[in-house]
DNA sequence: GCCAACGTTGGC
DNA sequence: GCCAACGTTGGC
C-alpha cells in the first residue's frame, strides 16, 4: 500500500468533479517521472492526496484511490485532443495512466502554507523547492498527518 | 554527449 | 503578469 499526491487545476478538474463522476482516467500527464509512477508503482487501492494547484490558495482538497490497472492514455492517439502525441508508437504507447476514484472531500482545504508550517511534513516531495511534478509519492506518515490536519480518517 | 534555447509549471 | 525552477529539444 503506497500513498501519492496528484495535482490538478480545479478550473480544469476539481475534487468536486471527481465526486460527481466517481471515477476518472488521469489523462494528460506528459512527464516521464509521473508516468513511471503510474505505470510501475501504483497499485489498485493506493490512496492519493488530491491537490488543487494554480489557485489561491493552493492545497490538498481531498483523497482519491487508484482503481484498476495501468493502461495507455487514449488522449495520446486522439488528434483532436490537446494531449495528442503524434510521435507515440501505437504498438508501444508512450503515455500510461491509471484511473482514480473519489474517496473524500476535506471539510476544509489543507493549504500549501499550512503544509509548509508543519514540521511533521518535512521532506514531503511536493514541498521541496522547484518540484513541479504532478504525481509524487508521499510517505505513509506524511499522508496520515495531512489527513489528521483535515480532520479526516482513512 | 554537451549545452543553449525554449517551453511549462505553479507560487506569488 | 512575473519569474524561478527545471524538463525537453536540437544543433554541433
Amino acid at each position: 500500500m503506497r500513498y501519492w499526491l496528484i495535482k490538478s487545476e480545479p478550473d480544469v478538474f476539481s475534487i468536486d468533479d471527481l465526486k460527481k463522476v466517481k471515477r476518472e482516467p488521469w489523462s494528460g500527464v506528459r512527464n516521464y517521472q509521473a508516468r513511471n509512477s503510474m505505470r510501475d508503482d501504483m497499485k489498485a487501492g493506493d490512496l492519493a492526496l488530491f491537490y488543487h494547484s494554480s489557485v489561491v490558495p493552493p492545497g490538498v482538497a481531498g483523497v482519491a484511490r487508484v482503481v484498476g490497472e495501468p493502461y495507455p492514455d487514449p488522449t495520446q492517439f486522439d488528434s483532436k485532443s490537446e494531449y495528442f502525441d503524434a510521435t507515440s508508437p501505437k504498438d508501444n504507447p508512450r503515455w500510461i495512466l491509471v484511473d482514480f476514484e473519489f474517496v473524500a472531500k476535506f471539510d476544509e482545504l489543507v493549504t500549501l502554507q499550512k503544509l509548509k508550517e508543519e514540521a511533521a511534513l518535512d521532506g514531503m516531495v511536493v514541498l521541496q523547492k522547484g518540484t513541479r511534478l504532478s504525481v509524487t509519492p508521499v510517505d505513509a506518515k506524511h499522508f496520515k498527518h495531512v489527513c489528521k490536519l483535515a480532520g479526516w480518517k482513512p
